[in-house]
DNA sequence: CGTATTTGACCGGCGC
DNA sequence: GCGCCGGTCAAATACG
């Protein structure tokens, strides 16, 4: 186990100098197979990556690196199957948990008092818009939904979370040639979006970012679906 | 025929 | 105020 928490934390190092995003602005962590998570459903393969807290996420540009994955040899592989991701966050030292939550409950108190903020300040009425085109405006408005993303080398584009999407839209964004694509998760009363783009420097790499949170568990058949409910505690 | 995807139009935010 | 750009909508189309 040793072995296997210092294998992971030079990765860890190698990641972080890799990218520019500052340590105590992210945390790091394996994602173990066969697991539920809150945001990702259930992964059918492991990999590792950054969680951008939302006040990051929501900002930064999202052709950015904000997060990164990377597939697990074999025998790493291995070694996350020993290591859950409670002996990562409980054991491990400084980069997992705590900021973690901390910036999402800050993202979250923002979320609402952006809500506030727009619910008081609206008064479109004198426009004289038709009052499906004020609906069309309600439904449109920008809500920032806590962001969880990441970067994947995959030769698909959409990874397999457990969680059933709908793709609503596809767009060229500018300076890229790939188009970034827009889902939405098709349980009733779920807000989850997510979109899927590749990276222009490298195309082999899926730039994947969630919004959101599910607020139910995921649409699979899995018969060892033995959703953690201690994993919610530890993910948000 | 029902459901999912595609795609052009539209909208709001933001920088100038 | 204007134009650009990212995100979303929804009609058209494809697919099973």
């Amino acid at each position: 186990m040793a072995a296997a928490s210092q294998a992971s934390t030079l990765n860890q190092q190698a990641l972080f100098e890799d990218q520019e995003v500052p340590a105590q602005m992210a945390g790091f962590f394996s994602f173990p197979a066969h697991l539920t998570y809150p945001q990702l459903g259930s992964c059918h393969q492991s990999f590792k990556g950054f969680v951008i807290p939302p006040s990051l996420a929501a900002d930064a540009p999202t052709t950015t690196s904000l997060a990164e994955t990377l597939p697990l040899s074999s025998a790493t592989h291995n070694k996350q199957r020993e290591g859950t991701i409670a002996s990562d966050l409980g054991g491990g030292p400084h980069l997992l948990s705590l900021q973690r939550s901390h910036a999402n409950l800050w993202a979250w108190g923002e979320v609402n008092e952006c809500l506030n903020r727009k619910r008081s300040g609206s008064g479109e009425d004198h426009l004289g818009l038709s009052t499906i085109k004020m609906k069309k405006i309600k439904a449109r408005r920008k809500v920032r939904e806590p962001r969880f993303c990441f970067k994947t080398m995959s030769d698909v584009d959409v990874l397999d979370d457990g969680y059933k999407w709908r793709k609503y839209g596809q767009k060229v964004v500018k300076n890229t040639q790939h188009p970034r694509s827009y889902y939405r998760c098709t349980q009733d009363n779920c807000r989850v979006k997510k979109r899927v783009e590749r990276l222009a420097e490298d195309p082999r790499m899926v730039i994947t970012t969630y919004e959101g949170r599910h607020a139910h568990s995921p649409s699979l058949d899995l018969e060892d679906s033995q959703t953690p409910s201690q994993l919610n505690n530890f993910f948000f």
